[in-house]
DNA sequence: GGCAGATATATCCGTATGTGATATATCTAT
DNA sequence: ATAGATATATCACATACGGATATATCTGCC
């Protein structure tokens, strides 16, 4: 456990930061959070199941999501499927995530046209 | 160089995104993009010269980044430093990555709010 | 002149992260 | 029954990051 500062986090890996947001839908199992990443990139961004364990063993690890024992309809289940749950730490890196990278694209977008502005100057 | 697909790219990584950013400014020395790094993000990200160094060597490597022979005023110079400059391909590697990171963060606060409202109701 | 501290670059090494390949097994639809 | 999708897991390699260390020069100050 040992829950530090969330901001000790940051910034958050990507693959740990997709992971973290697909599962901010709701609880899901770890092929179902592969194809999520697959589906809100638009396949731009494909993880493989290297990259999905791995990074899901080290998100329990450090607390920001956990296994959760509930499980759906067992019409709709599968045995095989281990299902898991953002916890009330992980949101918070989350958020804090999600406002470093809006605050980084703010700035990035002003200073890349006002490049553009001197560039155009210039001919 | 083997300029590839520029998208091929993404997600570019933290440090090397904070780099092209410094530089989208104008040229710049290591040295200089490091207090750069350090000011942009008022210090919430240190970047250390074992990130900076190592990092500015693959952007090179990659033709992201050029070295540069121009240099300032003597008066001002300084022997020692190395200065950098944004390629084209550069800039437009950095353009991406802004957009990717704009799109990802504004999908995510959508969803963290949509989330926040369904564990309101649900008390 | 000499000293202290900031500036500047560079490399090393351990750790963290990411990715493709491979393996194994179960489920689903035909 | 069998083919292909679903599902988890691990391995090995590659890339990325960060602190520590080293070396040297510059700048301001006394």
């Amino acid at each position: 456990m040992a829950n530090q500062d969330p901001s000790d986090l940051l910034p958050l890996p990507v693959a740990q930061m997709h992971i973290l947001l697909a599962l901010s839908e709701g609880d899901k199992h770890g092929y179902a959070i592969m194809k999520e990443v697959d589906a809100l990139t638009r396949g731009s961004m494909t993880m493989g199941p290297g990259t999905l364990y791995g990074t899901v063993k080290r998100l329990l690890k450090a607390g920001l999501i956990e296994e959760t024992e509930e499980r759906p309809d067992p019409e709709l289940d599968d045995e095989r499927r281990r299902y898991y749950r953002l916890t009330g730490f992980g949101a918070r890196v989350l958020d804090l995530e999600i406002a470093r990278m809006e605050q980084l694209a703010d700035v990035a977008r002003e200073r890349r046209a006002l490049a553009r502005r001197q560039a155009g100057l210039e001919r």
